[in-house]
DNA sequence: CGTTACCCCTGGAGGC
DNA sequence: TGCCTCCAGGGGTAAC
């Protein structure tokens, strides 16, 4: 589930809940998830202070007093993660891998295809770490735009859509906003990247800004409980124009929705509508 | 270098 | 009901 937005909207519900909380104990209760989970790690971040909690693509950071003699925190929820806040003692389910707890609350990561990861950095350089390094422009940033866009897809002959997910030039896109930025830019999953004009990267950079910030919105319009919900965090409604309706009617022209595979991936799209 | 294929893992959906 | 196959919102690595 989780693209940049469902990162997004779990940091903002999580910050008041943990800014400036110490970590009173980690538990882990897996030998690792994508990563290896270091039993001596858990011990580590006992009496650590979150000082800050920041989002760097689909990864969650926290600033575990990293300024001290702390470091970072590098959380991904990978394909099925998802974090909630239970009370202290609360009786973990199956799949709860990891639990971090502080004096009010306890931060509960559940994963069950444990494609998630968590690492940890010392120090204050997190961005420095290998995984963030190599991390392409953040889609919401200022830096971010269409002229950005078509200086990128210059002299490439690849299709939009992988290219669009390839994190280490965008971050925070998946599948599911790939499909759903291209339909409201009105441009084919299929299209040679090098092929979009300049006015139609601008088009695009606009649609994809708009479809990540729509879907912060809402899900950061149920905030305050979302944390708290059974469902976890970042598990609020989506509304997909086009995304796993293959044979629905287009909402613009009504013809038939297709779906095709990229790259391994699925893509929906209305043919008309998208060029 | 650019792009694709495969793999990590569990669970749900649908066919038989 | 069970068993089988396929699919799933990520991404690193190996292979072409």
């Amino acid at each position: 589930m989780p693209e940049l937005p469902e990162v997004e909207v779990s940091r903002l519900g999580l910050l008041p809940h943990l800014h400036q909380q110490r970590i009173l104990s980690a538990t882990f209760r897996v030998p690792k998830l994508r990563h290896e989970l270091p039993a001596a790690l858990a011990g580590q971040l006992a009496g650590l202070r979150i000082d800050a909690l920041q989002r760097r693509g689909k990864y969650l950071l926290f600033d575990c007093e990293s300024r001290g003699s702390g470091g970072w925190l590098i959380l991904h929820l990978g394909m099925s993660g998802s974090l909630r806040l239970v009370a202290p003692g609360t009786p973990p389910q199956k799949h709860d891998h990891i639990d971090l707890d502080f004096a009010e609350t306890t931060l509960r990561f559940r994963d069950p295809r444990r494609f998630g990861a968590l690492l940890w950095h010392a120090g204050t350089d997190v961005e420095r770490h290998p995984l963030l390094a190599v991390l392409g422009i953040e889609p919401l940033s200022a830096e971010f735009d269409g002229d950005w866009l078509y200086a990128m897809t210059r002299q490439r002959n690849t299709p939009i859509k992988p290219l669009l997910m390839d994190s280490h030039r965008i971050v925070g896109i998946g599948n599911i906003y790939a499909s759903e930025s291209l339909f409201l830019a009105g441009i084919s999953p299929l299209r040679a990247a090098g092929s979009l004009s300049r006015p139609r990267c601008q088009r695009l950079a606009e649609a994809i800004r708009t479809t990540l910030q729509n879907s912060i919105a809402a899900g950061g319009s149920s905030v305050r409980d979302y944390v708290h919900s059974d469902g976890g965090a970042g598990s609020f409604q989506l509304h997909c124009a086009v995304y796993d309706r293959a044979g629905e009617a287009c909402p613009q022209c009504q013809r038939p929705i297709r779906s095709l595979r990229q790259a391994g991936r699925s893509s929906f799209y209305c043919a008309h509508c998208q060029r």
